[in-house]
DNA sequence: GTCTATAAACGGATAGAC
DNA sequence: GTCTATCCGTTTATAGAC
């Protein structure tokens, strides 16, 4: 209905890139793979876009934008900061389930493509995430909804991994879906898999 | 002062490309940067190797030998669930520890070899690894060490997840030891980082 | 927007000299 | 154990016809 109803032909070959680079790994899939799938030649697909690379950067840059408006989103609403960091792990895990693949490539290649220039913005999207989680952990704990003697920075990188790293084994449609693994993890993550009486 | 005093060329030679597949991935590492690394010439590498592969998969094997080996002596010790998981839990930290690139190899890259016949043992290892985690988890939740709601895959999935994740930002000397980052996690996956009170 | 044809570089691997 | 020299398949990318 509105005007993504109509999907170009550039979007098209950006979403059966984006399958093939979460599936295979951008250095194993070649322009010819992904040329076969969309029913064409390599050669056209130089028609759309300049290289491979411009590929995965448009892939990876407008899932971004996206993600990281919806994370400001949280950020500016009004409530209280175990709240938030509910909410943003529900996000997390529902942009799981809407861009797996757009995830997997983060998730495996940004190591990589960070050693090239125009891939820059990723680190700068990293710091962002950072800020975001070390701010929400932190309020947290000054306020008594977190516990005390929290090391900040590694509760940061477990919360950051363990809601990631889903995507390795997350599959639309089978099994949980995305708001129950949400609850899970995040009973886990708030008050443990131990059983508090010993 | 045994026979690890005098490590063989071939040691030598794995080691660093160990470290190069860790670093840049196994399709992004070429033969010549290999043997660049190791100061020789590509060709003389295939004096000691048949294949690339074959460098990869001696890596794997080889520390995939020694990680299960420790987990079976955890497995065949005269404790309690909980302290099995716990236990299994260091291990894995200490393996992160002494053997990061290996670790790294095998998060980073599994997927891909497991799409070659010679990397099935990797698919076994796997499996291994998961009934483990299973059993003793199952175990704890019988016991009541665990708590009874617990969706005990998940859990698996979590744990498996978060501790060799680590392998990405961990490094060995800096920041907190092994054992201290052990420590964390396992306080938070036990008992949570929420306050009890609320 | 796609195809044909091909350039140009890269990368795994080999044979034989030293 | 390493080097020299090189083969050959693969891959990204381009130019111009349709």
């Amino acid at each position: 209905m509105t005007a993504e109803a109509a999907p170009t032909r550039r979007t098209e070959l950006l979403a059966i890139a984006a399958q093939l680079f979460a599936d295979k790994g951008f250095k194993n899939t070649t322009v010819r793979d992904i040329a076969e799938a969309a029913g064409i030649l390599s050669g056209s697909l130089y028609h759309h876009f300049d290289s491979k690379e411009s590929m995965v950067d448009e892939i990876l840059s407008t899932f971004q934008e996206q993600l990281f408006a919806s994370y400001d989103a949280v950020l500016a609403s009004d409530v209280d900061a175990r709240t938030k960091i509910e909410q943003c792990v529900r996000l997390s895990f529902a942009a799981i389930d809407e861009h797996p693949h757009e995830v997997a490539i983060f998730q495996n290649e940004a190591a990589y493509l960070l050693t090239f220039d125009r891939f820059g913005y990723l680190a700068d999207r990293n710091a962002q995430s950072r800020n975001l989680w070390m701010t929400l952990l932190t309020e947290g704990v000054s306020s008594g909804a977190l516990r005390g003697d929290l090391d900040v920075t590694l509760t940061y990188r477990f919360i950051r991994d363990t809601v990631w790293v889903a995507v390795r084994w997350y599959r639309p449609g089978a099994g949980h879906s995305h708001e129950a693994i949400a609850d899970q993890y995040l009973t886990i993550l708030l008050d443990g898999i131990a059983t508090t009486g010993g």
